[in-house]
RNA sequence: GCCAUUGUGGCUCAGUGGUAGAGCACACCCUUGGUAAGGGUGGGGUCGAGAGUUCGAUUCUCUCCAAUGGCACCA
């Protein structure tokens, strides 16, 4: 079965959901229900004060299970508006969708759930669905959430259940062990596992502290992010994590993105004369403005590149927080590059090379790609204004992404407040995409600030700004790649790349000896100098995943060896230190994902 | 922010209207062990915070905080 046809099946078990919840609870509303790529849902509202939770589902359950064995089959059936609006006359969604479905001009059609020649159910639907239910070999109810009528936070919030539906029971066994595996991949679980960061609710929520260890792999990273923007024309700043109201008013963040600010920082209480008011930067940018401010600048300096791992904080929505992935305080990998028309185009493809050879580096090879573009319904308050310079940002941008023939989705509504942009997302160990690139064009901070330059007329000319990252942020980024590696990090990002295991006490003098000499060569190497069995220790260090352990005893010594078992079991006994130390460079110097280079 | 669920030692989790337990981790002692847990002893929790009901609350109720799954937001 292919999967548009798994979907018509579980849109059809999502009619018996429908159905199943209205047997068991007649006051119940259904709004309305889909299936999705991996399951179905169906969105109710239950009467005021009954709500359903998982505890519930077992119920639900036995009835759909009660209907599915009925064998029923589904009818199709075109009906008026009025028609529709009379069936459903009780059900304000329903009469809601009836409306939309003629304001879009599109038959109005119905399905019956049939037992036999008899209808026992109807809903509003634009089908297909399956021949009978006996299809439905194997249904699973996953979860409850609450969902937004129209997904619009204005409406009501109706009660959502999670289901999935297969043709056997073993795909659906194989699909909750995939569920299974992927929570150990989890970064939340493995930061714990692995102590490599932590939340802590005396300092705050979204507030990432990283552990020793995670810190080794964030050095690593930030140093080859140097090295290969310093290659690239790039020149690093630094900037403040505060500024000052005129800042942000100048800049427009306090019309457009207060939301997402700190509360101001007022100083009046300190000093009566001076009233200043300090904002903690949820972006960089006006910084780097002010920096490209600071002296007059020809054609000729252009393009400018600057960037930073600026530190940035946002107040987001406590229910958007979610492990590194959604924080409150992040390092942005920002740059902007103030350039002239002429050379926009080569900029915003010199960027998207650079972000591709980054994400592949980590083994991010396919990321999904979105051109991200106004919401046209909601122009007036979001974003600045200036449409003629919208159409034709929103246009090159997507010019460039066909001129490279890369598959692209827009992302309506996805624009920021100053501009469209190009943003290429990463897929977690759920299935759920987060941004790391983002190539944004901005369109206020040069007239905001009165951005110029001198052109070869001797005139003044506003010069294009782009923003953009490339990671998006450390937290945000090292979060994924936890789950990419499922924490087992390739060699040259892995906190502890070697650890030494001496068989006894009497092994450690040896084992320091070739802790030294590793160490010397810059390779990341612990001692495990407790006192305990060798089968513990090899346990401990293949829990922490780390890439290679050296175990030495007696027969090492005598032979002046060392012997390896690596993170994948691989054993090789008794070769010179030496041996291994040449393979392990190459490894780390060519940032192999593998642990063993021929 | 909204809906639902959850919150017990560092971690994973059990448990009860009469102020708490297990395993792992940690400390000490014994053991000196060759490729995924050697043995013993011990310390450690105002049961997320506050209020209420009760003779008595970790257990029931309410409020708050935090986390989880979604939705909305953001990017």
């Amino acid at each position: 079965m292919n999967n548009d046809e798994l979907k018509v099946l579980r849109h059809s078990a999502q009619h018996i959901l429908e159905q199943a919840i209205c047997n068991l609870y007649p006051d119940v509303l259904m709004a309305m229900g889909p299936a999705t790529d991996t399951g179905f849902y169906g969105d109710f509202e239950f009467k005021e004060g009954q709500s359903i939770s998982a505890d519930d589902f077992p119920k639900i359950e036995e009835e759909i299970k009660r209907l599915i064995k009925k064998n029923l089959s589904f009818k199709r059936k075109v009906v008026s508006p009025a028609e529709a609006r009379e069936i459903f006359k009780d059900n304000p969604y329903k009469l809601d969708w009836v409306d939309l479905i003629e304001k879009r001009g599109e038959d109005v059609s119905l399905y019956y759930t049939m037992e036999g020649d008899k209808e026992i159910f109807v809903d509003l639907c634009a089908g297909p669905h399956i021949d009978s239910t006996s299809e439905i070999k194997a249904l699973k109810l996953l979860s409850t959430a609450g969902a937004y009528w129209h997904g619009n936070s204005d409406n009501k919030m109706l009660t959502r259940i999670y289901g999935t539906a297969f043709t056997s029971k073993e795909d659906l066994k194989e699909y909750l062990h995939r569920i299974e595996e992927a929570k150990k991949r989890d970064h939340r679980k493995l930061g714990k596992e692995l102590d490599l960061f932590s939340i802590d609710e005396y300092v705050g929520s979204g507030l990432i502290m990283w552990h020793p260890n995670l810190s080794v792999v964030r050095e690593e990273i930030e140093s080859y992010w140097r090295r290969e923007h310093r290659r690239r024309g790039y020149k690093y700043v630094y900037t403040p994590v505060i500024g000052q109201s005129n800042l942000w008013e100048t800049s427009g963040h306090l019309d457009h993105f207060a939301d997402a600010m700190y509360p101001a920082m007022k100083m009046e209480q300190k000093d009566k004369e001076e009233k200043t008011t300090y904002y903690v930067k949820p972006m960089n940018c006006p910084f780097h403005v002010r920096i490209y401010k600071s002296s007059m600048k020809s054609y000729k300096d252009l393009p400018i590149r600057y960037c930073e791992l600026g530190n940035v904080y946002r107040f987001e929505s406590s229910g958007s927080l979610h492990g590194m992935l959604r924080v409150r305080g992040f390092t942005q990998d920002d740059a902007h590059i103030i350039c002239r028309e002429d050379q926009f185009i080569k900029e915003v493809n010199q960027i998207l090379d650079f972000a591709l050879s980054m994400n592949k580096t980590f083994g991010f090879d396919k990321l999904n790609v979105y051109l991200s573009v106004r919401d046209p319904e909601n122009k007036e308050q979001k974003y600045i204004k200036n449409e003629p310079v919208w159409q034709l940002a929103e246009h090159t941008l997507e010019k460039v992404l066909q001129d490279r023939k890369i598959d692209y989705q827009k992302d309506v509504g996805g624009a920021k407040f100053y501009g469209p942009a190009i943003d290429l997302k990463a897929v977690d160990s759920m299935g759920r995409e987060w941004q790391g690139t983002t190539i944004q064009l901005d369109m206020n901070l040069p007239q905001k600030f009165g951005m110029s330059y001198i052109g070869e007329d001797g005139q003044e000319h506003t010069p294009i700004m782009l923003h953009r990252t490339l990671l998006g942020s450390m937290e945000r980024f090292v979060g994924t790649l936890i789950e990419q590696y499922a924490g087992a990090f390739p060699v040259w990002l892995t906190p502890v790349q070697v650890k030494v295991l001496p068989i006894s006490e009497k092994h450690l003098d040896y084992a320091h000896k070739i802790q030294d000499a590793l160490l010397a060569e810059d390779i990341r190497t612990e001692t495990d100098d407790r006192n305990n069995t060798i089968n513990y220790q090899i346990r401990e260090a293949h829990k922490m995943k780390i890439p290679y352990s050296i175990i030495v005893g007696d027969k090492e010594i005598e032979t002046n060896t060392i012997s390896i078992r690596d993170r994948k079991k691989k054993m090789i006994n008794n070769i010179p230190l030496s041996e291994f130390m040449d393979k392990i460079k190459k490894v780390i110097s060519s940032k192999s994902l593998e642990l063993w280079e021929d």
